[in-house]
DNA sequence: CCTTGCGTTTAGAAAAAACTAAACATTCTA
DNA sequence: TAGAATGTTTAGTTTTTTCTAAACGCAAGG
């Protein structure tokens, strides 16, 4: 497999670094990420290494972490006792559920917190309590929008 | 305005701190935010940097940023020359748009590759080339979601 | 004008995150 | 069983981010 990589491909990968930088995740997991989507076969940790200019210990350490966010797929090498790295298929629902999670948790803190303010009802919290309202109401069409969105690609993917 | 702040108030603040840094946002951000959600009225910027115990300057900094994304609004203060903020109501709603635009600027890389690819086309690039259109599809999708998503919201919040 | 009360800017300190190199552990191979 | 090829852990360095303290600028009121 080759060490280097073509222009655009270099140029993809960027991107996906920019994007994961772009929203708070380490960029180093979106070179990655992108670097896999965009290779044809797996790729080794020397490989990804070479290729993204880190050190061994690094890549390492983001591939074992991807893989148990199940972002990217650790696969048997055939032949020596390499492990290889691909994208996993579902690396995009499976990100969009991290996302799902920071919703619910709104919606759980929302909860909480108007329960709270009913049980010990202070005064002076006409704001906060109307706020609370909006949040909840709002990150539950959320995660409700989420769940139909979720049917909807399952459905799509088979067809795909 | 009370420059400390009661306890469940206090806990409430910390965890929308905690939620900014999970999603790799900004931590004071979260917690300016969370504050201005929980109090009656209006702060200054000396009341947030008593309460978030802060430095003025970084105050400063912060409010006029999350001011300019729309998250928080600045209130003219009637007596003195003081400036207020409030978070502003629509505040669910613009954090969401940020989420859009990523969603959006993903779809954009996936259409710029898909065609790349097209105009120059590659041996070995079949594994890229699928998963682009899986990631251009989830994208559109995820797109027109959140465009029916708001359409929603904003009938909702009528009601509200 | 001079002073006072405010928000902003800035230089640099402190803390956190990203990264490297090297030691280490394990497993295969000869 | 020694050596080679691998992935992991660790200690420490570099880079980036966050934050403070103090200087600054500007407007209002005497």
């Amino acid at each position: 497999m080759a060490s280097t990589v073509a222009p655009h491909q270099k140029q993809f990968i960027e991107e996906f670094g920019n994007l994961y930088a772009a929203y708070g995740l380490k960029r180093l997991n979106g070179l990655l990420i992108g670097l896999l989507l965009s290779s044809e076969g797996p790729l080794s940790l020397d490989e990804i290494s070479t290729v993204l200019n880190r050190s061994k210990g690094l890549i390492s350490d983001a591939t074992r972490r991807l893989n148990v966010l199940g972002y990217i797929k650790k696969i048997e090498g055939p032949e020596s006792r390499k492990d290889y790295y691909t994208a996993d298929a579902d690396i995009f629902i499976n990100v969009f559920h991290f996302n799902m999670q920071t919703v619910r948790k709104n919606l759980e803190i929302a909860d909480r917190f108007q329960h709270e303010l009913e049980r010990q009802p202070k005064k002076d919290a006409g704001r906060w309590k109307t706020n609370l309202s909006v949040m909840n109401a709002f990150y539950k069409q959320m995660s409700d929008f989420y769940d139909g969105f979720e049917d909807l690609w399952n459905k799509k993917k088979k067809e795909l």
